[in-house]
RNA sequence: CGGGGUGUGGUGUAACGGCUAACAUUCUCGCUUUGGGAGCGAGCGACUCCGGGUUCGAAUCCCGGCACCCCGACCA
């Protein structure tokens, strides 16, 4: 897609708000991607929207590939399903939203889905052919946290991703779950972070052993990690324990301490659900047996929020390519036909191109440039017309060379 | 939820208990300019978060509320 900049209704800031102090926050707000509603509750402005778009996209993939198959839930739940597993009640589940409908019937906001989508396939799972089934939905979810903080990253409202394996046993499940941790590994790598985002060993509450965690290295993160660059390992420091790094073979020696940002969990549920659900099915023998659920969860939001706040210099945002809202700034100095001809081109070529048509100075312009951070700035002026082209320079170089226009349709 | 802090034009800041609440930026208009948020001039824009109180007089002091930020707790 390809935009003219002055269709853009959004504004750049030169001030980061007072009310934000993360960076994620600031930056976002400041180049115009996200506006703060209230504390924890924002909305995604153009830029902003393309990028979860972006992101959203290569987690869809990512689970297309691994077998899910994607639906979507209800954000309004009813109180009896809830019940059943005994997560209705706030002495147990603290950060519900709850309401009412005119006739008093109580509802909440759902804050996660294992309720309702197990619930759901009770009506579709009855035999062992119906398994394994792998189901992912992306959708808004509400969490009354006491306490929002750092900008996208703990929010009160937000987007993600969430997938629920169902199967036939625990060695069925296992070799699922092998997979969704690739899968989760090429999502950190697509979006920019697998260098600095790690598989992380922490608690698995009543469920498991453990639940794997991905968390990336960020002073802003809330968890303490040990982590391996080496072996591409971490340990939570809730569960840094002696016997816990036997078990994976680790030692004190070889590990770094660092704060980190949760951006993914997954962990196997076992029974947790599928037993008050009565979700069964029925095995080649005709006996009812239980499925054996599993779960994988991904802040699309939070993961937004993580980008830049690690990604980012002191001029402005630096989107990674994969989800970045346009891949080509192309910038128009002065008075010049031949931008807006480039421009119409790149734009029939099929370019993610955001066309800087404003009739505003250089200097404005390029600053605007360097805070949005698409991954390549092309500006046309005379000068450049008259070497042949645009000045192609990336977000992150300082170097830039005059490029004609095959080589910027390259670029798309 | 415990502790700390802050609320002033859209945004960022200033103002001893005392003139018509100031400056920058944004925005509008004019001129100039055109490779790093450029310059000059003119304008628009605020019941100083809300409600009480003290005082001749409150943005300023006091009380209550609300909002926001930070630390901690919490975070399948």
């Amino acid at each position: 897609m390809a935009m003219k900049q002055s269709r853009l209704f959004t504004k750049t800031r030169k001030e980061a708000p007072k009310d934000e102090l993360a960076k994620n926050a600031q930056l976002l707000i400041r180049a115009g991607f996200i506006h703060k509603e209230m504390a924890g509750v924002y909305s995604y402005l153009p830029l902003g929207l393309r990028v979860i778009k972006k992101i959203e996209e290569i987690v869809r993939r990512e689970m297309n590939e691994i077998g899910g198959v994607e639906l979507q839930t209800t954000a309004l739940q009813k109180k009896e399903v809830w019940e059943k597993t005994n997560r209705w009640d706030d002495a147990v589940v603290d950060n519900w939203f709850k309401t009412k409908l005119k006739n008093g019937t109580e509802l909440g906001l759902g804050f996660t889905q294992e309720e309702p989508l197990t619930n759901l396939m009770t009506n579709f799972i009855s035999s062992y052919k119906n398994l394994p089934v792998f189901v992912y939905d992306f959708r808004t979810v509400f969490r009354n946290e006491e306490r929002a903080k750092s900008g996208l990253i703990r929010g009160r409202e937000f987007y993600w991703k969430a997938l629920y394996s169902f199967s036939k046993n625990e060695n069925e499940h296992n070799v699922f779950y092998a997979r969704a941790q690739q899968a989760y590994q090429n999502i950190f790598e697509k979006t920019g972070l697998g260098e600095i985002t790690f598989l992380t060993f922490a608690s698995g509450g009543t469920f498991s052993k453990y639940s794997h965690e991905y968390q990336t290295i960020a002073p802003a993160g809330e968890d303490t990690i040990y982590l391996s660059k080496e072996k591409r390992i971490a340990v939570n420091q809730e569960v840094y324990t002696d016997e816990v790094l036997s078990d994976l073979g680790l030692a004190k020696d070889e590990l770094t301490k660092s704060k980190a940002i949760e951006v993914g969990n997954i962990f196997p549920l076992h029974y947790r659900f599928s037993e008050p659900f009565g979700l069964q099915y029925k095995d080649e023998k005709g006996e009812k047996k239980l499925v054996f659920m599993g779960s994988y969860g991904l802040g699309i939001s939070r993961l937004l929020g993580t980008i830049v706040e690690t990604l980012s210099d002191e001029k402005g945002i630096v989107w990674p390519a994969s989800v970045a809202p346009f891949k080509i700034h192309l910038l128009s100095l002065g008075q010049n036909e031949k931008a807006e001809e480039i421009y119409k081109k790149l734009k029939v070529a099929g370019a993610e191109v955001l066309y800087d048509d404003r009739d505003i100075t250089a200097g404005e312009k390029f600053a605007e440039a360097d805070l949005i951070g698409l991954p390549y700035r092309a500006v046309v002026s005379e000068k450049t017309v008259a070497a042949g082209g645009a000045e192609l320079k990336r977000r992150n170089a300082e170097k830039s060379k005059i490029v004609g226009l095959e080589e910027l349709i390259k670029l798309k």
